[in-house]
DNA sequence: CATTACCTGCAA
DNA sequence: TTGCAGGTAATG
């Protein structure tokens, strides 16, 4: 369930709780299929006595950045939540990897789908974990010359284009449908069909969605939490994502769901042109 | 490129 | 009972 804003959220939220705590026991793992890399065996005898200084995001991998040049790396991809906890607290039976603290708290990653995964990185597999990805869409340094380089001589339509990793990082289902509806997009329109002020429209759409979340703590629709165990309130601000058969917040139309890229997808028939060459319009702030 | 697999819970 | 869910990886 987490995209860029829920994962960059929790980043915070650990990165306010857990500084310069050292990681002294696995107390718990009981699902080591979840364990990327290196072997689970492996993982329980190099991870314990690091310490932890600093946490991060990239993509929508979550990086804890320890000593001695590892990296502990989680992906929480439909159903995971890494939370902070006190020493008396318990795990349920969806917890599956609970990492004992030096001050007595514990930090618990919860999935209840079992697809989340950890990986203990070291520089090496770090550096080729972040050139797997695309650029990040928040990065200052990313313009919208950047985002037309991507979409360029693409046939391929722009759901898939955006919702793949390698492209660019972060967006998930949730965010590119919005940001889509924002830049009256159809996700069926082929990406190199955009003429420039629709590319800088889906650029404002994309940056302004995304800022928009992380500012409301990231969107809960079932299991996400923050690093404090608590929900997200951007879900309140969807403009299209979930409201099949409500109306368009900017035509009144009922909104439509249709399948691109096998996964669920929630379009403004009327706003949503499917040809290139519609005039422009003025931008719209959606419900927040 | 599109299926299928990986998992569990919940709503229709 | 069936279909669907925020994601990716492995198959045809």
């Amino acid at each position: 369930m987490p995209e860029l804003p829920e994962v960059e959220t929790v980043a915070r939220t650990l990165a306010a709780q857990v500084l310069q705590r050292r990681i002294v026991a696995i107390e718990k793992l009981d699902w080591e299929r979840m364990i990327d890399t290196p072997a689970a065996h492996l993982f329980r005898a190099l991870l314990p006595g690091h310490t932890i200084r600093a946490v991060g995001r990239r993509a929508k991998w979550l990086l804890m950045q320890l000593d001695a040049g590892w990296t502990l790396a989680l992906h929480l991809r439909m159903s995971g939540s890494v939370s902070v906890h006190d020493a008396a607290a318990l795990p349920d039976s969806y917890t599956h990897l609970v990492l004992l603290l030096d001050d007595g708290r514990h930090i618990f990653f919860r999935d209840i789908r079992k697809f989340g995964r950890v990986r203990l990185l070291d520089a090496a597999g770090l550096a080729a974990l972040d050139s797997s990805l695309g650029p990040e869409p928040l990065g200052e340094s990313f313009a919208v010359e950047d985002l037309a380089r991507l979409l360029s001589g693409r046939r391929a339509p722009l759901k898939p284009l955006l919702l793949d990793q390698t492209i660019i990082a972060g967006l998930g289902n949730i965010y590119v449908d919005e940001s889509l509806w924002h830049a009256r997009l159809h996700p069926l329109r082929p990406a190199s069909s955009l003429q420039q002020p629709e590319t800088a429209a889906l650029y404002t759409a994309i940056r302004g969605v995304l800022t928009q979340a992380i500012l409301h703590g990231g969107s809960t629709l079932r299991d996400y939490r923050n690093g404090y165990g608590q929900v997200g309130g951007n879900q309140a601000c969807f403009s299209v994502y979930g409201r099949k058969g409500k109306p368009c917040l900017r035509c009144g139309t009922s909104i439509e769901r249709m399948v691109v890229a096998q996964r669920g997808t929630h379009i403004c028939p009327v706003c949503q042109v499917a040809q290139a060459g519609q005039e422009q319009q003025p931008a719209t702030s959606g419900r927040c």
